[in-house]
Formats: C-alpha cells, sequence, structure tokens
DNA sequence: TATTGTTATACTCTATAACTATA
DNA sequence: TATAGTTATAGAGTATAACAATA
C-alpha cells in the first residue's frame, strides 16, 4: 500500500527528475488545501444548518462538552469576547446551552452543553456526508498515513500570533 | 522517509494490532480534518483581513481572474446570487474587479479582476504564514505523499448535492 | 485598577421575496 | 414565460467602544 502511495506520487507528475521548481509542489498543495479546506467548511456549515444552527454555533457547542467561562469561548473562536454574549443567547433560547455562575469568581459565567446540546452536535459530527465520503475513498492504511501527516501539520497550523 | 511515515503511523498509535475498532481511525481523522480546516480558515481570513478584505471577498477575487458572471459567481461561492451584488459592489468600489457587459446577452454582467485585484490575490495566497509554515515542517516527499492523498479526498468532498 | 460579561453601534454576509431588463 | 441582475428586508456574525459588577 506504501507502494500504492508511491506510485501515486508518481502518476501526480509530483516527483518527474524533470521538475526545476521544487517549489512547485508547495504551490500546489497549498492550492489543494484552500479548495479541500473551502468544501470542508461548506459540508461542516451545510450540515450544521440541517440542525438550524450556524457554523459558529456549532464550534461552540462542540468546545462546551465541559463548562468554559465566556472569555475562554471567544479566544477558542478567535472572535472578540462581545460576541459569545449573542451566540450563547441563541444556543441557549434553544435550550442547547446553559450559563452557570462560578463561584469561586462570581463575575465568570460557565457555558456548558445540555444533554440535547450534546446529541445535536454528536449527530452533526456524524452526518458530514461529503467529509465521511471523502475518508472513505481512503484505504485503512492510507487514513493512517494521512492522519500521521496531518498530526505535523498541526503546530505550524495552530500556533496564532 | 516512507520508512519514516510506517514509524509514525505506529507512534500514532493507530495500527496497534490490539486496536478493536477500525473506525477509530476514520474518527480521529475526521476529528484532525476539522480542527485543521478551521485553523487553515482562519489563517486566509486573517491573511485577507491584512488587506482589509473579507474571506469572502477574497474567495470571489480569487475567482476572477478570467471573466465570470455574477450567476457564476453565486454558485461558486454557493450563496444566493443576490449577495454577490453587494460582495462585488464593495470591490468594485475599492477598484479591485470591474464588471464588463456581456455582448452575446446584454442581462449578463461579467467580473473580471484589474491588475491591483490580481496582484492583492496573489498577495494573499503568498502571506498565509500559518498555512506555509506548517507545509514547510514536511519534506518535499512528504509532501507528494500529502498532496496524492488530499487529491483522492477531493471527488467525495467536492460533490455538491 | 484590572477583569468579566454585557450592551450599543455599525458593517458585512446570508436567504427570501419582489422588481427590471432582457431573452 | 423564463432568466440575469438588482433591491428591500430581516437575521446572524463581527469589531469597537462604553458600561456594571466583581476582583
Amino acid at each position: 500500500m506504501i507502494e500504492d502511495l508511491k506510485l501515486f506520487s508518481r502518476l501526480a507528475g509530483m516527483t518527474a527528475p524533470t521538475d526545476p521548481a521544487p517549489s512547485a509542489v508547495k504551490s500546489r498543495l497549498l492550492d489543494l488545501m484552500v479548495a479541500l479546506g473551502t468544501a470542508h467548511w461548506q459540508d461542516y456549515a451545510a450540515t450544521a444548518a440541517q440542525h438550524g444552527l450556524t457554523s459558529v454555533q456549532a464550534r461552540l457547542l462542540a468546545q462546551v462538552t465541559a463548562p468554559v467561562p465566556m472569555r475562554g469561548l471567544a479566544e477558542q473562536l478567535g472572535c472578540d469576547a462581545s460576541n459569545v454574549t449573542g451566540i450563547v443567547d441563541r444556543l441557549q433560547a434553544r435550550g442547547l446551552v446553559v450559563r452557570e455562575s462560578d463561584e469561586r469568581d462570581r463575575r465568570v459565567k460557565n457555558v456548558v452543553a445540555t444533554d440535547e446540546g450534546l446529541a445535536t452536535i454528536q449527530r452533526i459530527r456524524a452526518e458530514m456526508q461529503a467529509t465521511h465520503t471523502a475518508l472513505d475513498a481512503l484505504t485503512e492504511d492510507e487514513r493512517v498515513t494521512l492522519y500521521a501527516l496531518l498530526e505535523r501539520l498541526r503546530p505550524g497550523l495552530e500556533n496564532r500570533d
């Protein structure tokens, strides 16, 4: 199967000894990541929409399996803290999360998913059809290889300035 | 280097012969893709923001290297046609795109990037620092392998309903 | 004083529906 | 009639600035 990957690499035309530009691989890989990232994101948003949620609401919901302060949610979502108020308001109005006052610091409010909230986020995760179809196109060994490569991409990609 | 990947797969704990659940790989890979997709998307949005553009404006700009009708842009962006009017309005007000009336069908308006628009989208592409840093963590051979795997993910991921 | 959460404001993106000008 | 683009509207996400309660 590893041999298959070698063959695939050759077929992709990326390792041709006549290729003069070594950065061409990185350049094409970047374009591919943009394209797949967009498609994957649209799959996520569309699946969340089937449950009446926006993509940001789904992301927040996925991060409150344990209690998280509003401020922490803002950091995790990469948005200003003032936005979290409204997002949590709408999720709370639908009974998917609750706000709990922190006993040790009464300024803090912790957000945590209800049982229905947990069930919803699990369903969304299971119903991302395009992503599941894409992953099913790979063999188990190929998925392992892909996982290892992506795991190495993680540190550089997640280090925020 | 392929041997390194095998080692990596082992270290990731995904191929342990005692693993009873074959779907565990797919499940963890899905979570990883969500995490990396989000990080990559934030990198894209942040880089576009450095040029005063939203992520949608940057995406539209990247798609008008050749003239495209408003209707076609709506399909490519996956949004309603009515939204494209405003997005193009704002890009046009900044001199990054122009509208050209189609001569064969006077209902149609084709959008095309100006020289400044082309330069802007190329800069954004080059300045996605987190993504570049992530890709630099891989060897050239590993990038080739990753490219081949992602290319196989593409059909499933991009097939819209 | 500093921090947490909230409110007020303005801008952008989004879908829906109705309109116009072409075909 | 059907289609391309636009406008009007309402809801949601976003950042900025200012505020109350608490530390």
